[in-house]
DNA sequence: TCTGAAAGGCTACTGAG
DNA sequence: CTCAGTAGCCTTTCAGA
């Protein structure tokens, strides 16, 4: 499912998806044609989930990001956290993990008042204890993948 | 810098990066020139920091993703970890926090072996020890912004 | 700064080998 | 998968408000 040209374009559309097929082909080493079908198909089977563009967190409003580790209060009532919580935007990502918590959440907010206000909210929605660690320093995120 | 439109815009291109500048421009409710002016602009400025396909995990051999968290082993040496670090592609994100460790990290890999041997490299290239969260699933991530 | 129009180039797509 | 041919759309530019 994944041979070695499937692995070339993913690794060339991560980087650049905005990319002619002519652009890919070439890159690539395989006529436009082919690029195309195989981009469908890797498209199709959903191997390509979508696409995003980068933006810049404080252009955006939102220069502090946190990391929230959430535990139900209620260990015997049904957990349906990230249901509860998908509704609130600041929240970038939700991971369930093994570990002393729940659930991690990746958070980006305007400055530390939002992040007590999301905090609160997120407590009450989903009725769980957070432990919250705020990111000081972005060095890199969204890498996209190596050959 | 960052007016109504101009977020009207980013929220577009977050969301579907490929589309053209006829297709911005009608649902934006802008003229084509203004779109790509305003579009060059975002981009020159690096509000647009770059696009990025999403890639399943699964398909390109990276089911398990965990959360690393890193502490120098000696703080009197000089700290520059995440240059250190910067070479292993299965780091797609590194960030200093506040509270008990100096730095996080989001890494993905194909199973338990490489995870345990990427937490190796990691101790060794960066003279760190490591506090490891396995993630057990993934809910959402990615999520683009809202307007 | 935006609108609107015009032109040319290039793109995606298809079908045949 | 490659190679072409075609139709259509896209980007770009420029003048004007």
């Amino acid at each position: 499912m994944d041979d070695r040209v499937d692995l070339s374009i993913l690794a060339e559309v991560s980087r650049d998806p905005r990319a002619t097929l002519a652009q890919l082909s070439e890159r690539v080493g395989l006529g436009v044609s082919a690029v195309q079908a195989r981009l469908r198909r890797l498209e199709s089977e959903g191997t390509i989930a979508g696409y995003r563009a980068v933006l810049d967190p404080e252009a955006v409003g939102r220069p502090l990001s946190a990391f929230i580790e959430i535990t139900p209060l209620d260990p015997s009532q049904p957990d349906n956290a990230p249901e509860l919580l998908e509704h609130l935007s600041e929240i970038e990502a939700c991971h369930s993990i093994a570990g002393d918590a729940a659930y991690i959440l990746f958070v980006r907010v305007a400055g530390p008042r939002d992040l007590e206000a999301l905090i609160r909210e997120i407590r009450l929605s989903a009725s769980v204890s957070t432990r919250t660690t705020v990111v000081l320093q972005t060095f890199y995120e969204n890498r996209p993948i190596a050959l």
